[in-house]
DNA sequence: CAGGCATGCCTG
DNA sequence: CAGGCATGCCTG
């Protein structure tokens, strides 16, 4: 289930109601430049009613929103990142990478200078354009869910809870970005919030430079908040009406030792074999994989029994998935670091 | 500077201004039906005026108010408390008693059966009498500031903060008790607050029955809230006017793993010799121990620079009493345990 | 900044 | 509920 930034990629987008429904988009991950309004038919709304703070088919549901793409797609500006030591002399830029896993462990309030390429092309218009940051979570339980920083920092900018008192709005920019995990030192940035998929990211024009620089101000420790949780940075290149024309993302782990964590990370690969693989859930086996209800040939029951044993179900084919998913996300790791 | 419940205590009491002015009180421990009146001038008048909500001399520093007093002190009625394990059905209490350290660990929100003795002379008066749970910090460094609830918490009682919202009043009672760690199952509990010290405490009125059943809903390791701080829980026995008549306590630890925690801590009574003993500030000797002031011989700076330096002795006096306050409460631990 | 401890939480 | 890991923070 974790997006794997292979050649084919599938999402599964969540419904309202909260069944999935699975809507396969295939596409090619090189040959980018045919797939722009392909790729426009599915994330591309939400980035673009990122723009104007539509407040269309919103929910109260804060947990369940659309699915993030996290592809990277050079697009028509050949857009990519690249990750620069801070050589400036104000602020010290500790942060790791670890080549093996392309993650970026760094302690909160450190600086990431970022540099993107774009190039114009001479017969290419010169249309405005801006850079996106977003934080995603990168583990299919939580793609699901924005990233929203935790009680303790987020009431350190905002005591009385104000920026988002009111549902599906937000007043972050009143409350000295109180909801923002991502922060730039940009001047013109324009920090976002999408009433849809509830997600707060941060906007910097394009204007000559491309060297921006980015703070965290959670950690993905934080309690309550990310809780945990890996994360994923996502740089979307956009033109003034929200057109995503290139993407480009980086594992982030926001932490208070990032050494460390670097080192037992890149550990862990070379010493394999200690960690045994889980076999995943073997009592789950092909027969009970119908629709996901229960099989009509069970005595009857009443009500309030059936839901708790389809709850039931329903968890433990969570828990199989989970497990599944570890897997996956560990051995893309080694794919994608080790290559 | 620990609290010692030898027979000498001294306080020190800090003023507005930030110095620290000594106040020596010493009093006798067990001769206490005497000293009542004596108890009185200090923290006593703290209590009284938490039954009336009194608004005098009210400042916003939440960090630094008076001494609560935590010595035992049976008084008139033979106050003591007796922790009994709960055989009710209904909840698992679920704690740990280190009888070497008496501590109480505890998990959150399980409940502590208090049992209380009161006892009542033939020829005594009938008043009314309450008892009071306060929970203190414990170490000397803390004991100044109230036990507040930490913000995750608080703000899951309480979405907008607003049961604190006014300086110096407090609306707990109106937003599920938020600020109040320390709870009760008694039904004619009063939730109090303290505009003078800051703390939040409640009180259970003794009709017939003296067991209380407390819960506590932060941990002592709850960032920025008790913050890994040693805390203490204080009974105080009082009559409706708010005169202390006796007073108990005990070590509480609020915590994930009470078993664990209490078994790492008493192994660390069996094998004292890993855990080196600190030798305190090496440098600091007596020749420095002046006012405070720093020499007058010293070459004439910039008022800046003094300040810088006071400032910076002042920390390394801190450092110096905090090593020292630390051996004195493992010290103390194994003498009240061991005994 | 490294070593080590404290401590929450996950997993079986 | 125990064992073990993840991870913050303290200490030198
Ligand atoms: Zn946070
Ligand atoms: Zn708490």
């Amino acid at each position: 289930m974790t997006m794997i930034a292979g050649d084919l990629v599938e999402t599964i987008i969540k419904t309202e109601d909260g069944s999935d429904e699975e809507v396969p988009v295939k596409r090619k991950r090189r040959r980018v430049h045919q797939n722009v309004n392909n790729a426009s038919t599915s994330s591309d709304e939400a980035d673009a009613s990122q723009m104007q703070l539509t407040m269309s088919d919103m929910t109260t549901n804060f947990h369940d929103s659309r699915l993030p793409m996290m592809e990277d797609f050079p697009g028509p500006y050949d857009f990519r990142h690249e990750l620069s030591k801070t050589d400036h002399p104000s602020v010290r830029a500790t942060w790791e990478y670890s080549a093996l896993y392309r993650q970026v462990l760094i302690k909160l309030g450190r600086v990431l200078l970022v540099h993107f390429n774009v190039t114009r092309d001479k017969d290419a218009g010169s249309e405005d354009l801006y850079i996106r940051a977003l934080l995603v979570y990168s583990s299919s339980d939580h793609v699901y869910s924005p990233v929203n920083r935790c009680a303790v920092h987020a009431i350190e900018d905002d005591r009385l809870s104000r920026a988002h008192a009111e549902p599906g709005r937000c007043f972050c920019p009143q409350y000295k970005l109180a909801g923002h995990v991502v922060r730039t030192n940009s001047a013109n940035a324009i920090y976002c919030f999408d009433p849809r998929s509830q997600r707060h990211s941060v906007l910097c024009p394009v204007q000559g430079r491309t060297d921006f620089m980015y703070t965290f101000v959670c950690k993905n420790s934080c309690p309550k908040g990310l809780n945990r949780r890996q994360t994923k940075l996502v740089f979307t290149l956009e033109n003034s009406s929200g057109q995503m024309l290139g993407r480009s993302s980086i594992d982030l782990k926001i932490c208070s030792c990032p050494r460390r964590d670097r080192e037992k990370l890149e550990k862990a690969y070379k010493n394999p074999l200690e960690n045994g693989v889980p076999t995943g859930s073997p009592e789950r086996s092909e027969e009970e994989d119908n629709d996901g209800g229960s099989n009509d040939n069970d005595v009857i029951d009443i009500p309030g029994e059936v839901i708790m044993k389809l709850r039931s179900e329903i968890r433990n084919i969570r828990q199989a998935l989970h497990v599944v998913d570890r897997r996956v996300t560990n051995i893309h790791g080694l794919i994608t670091g080790a290559q």
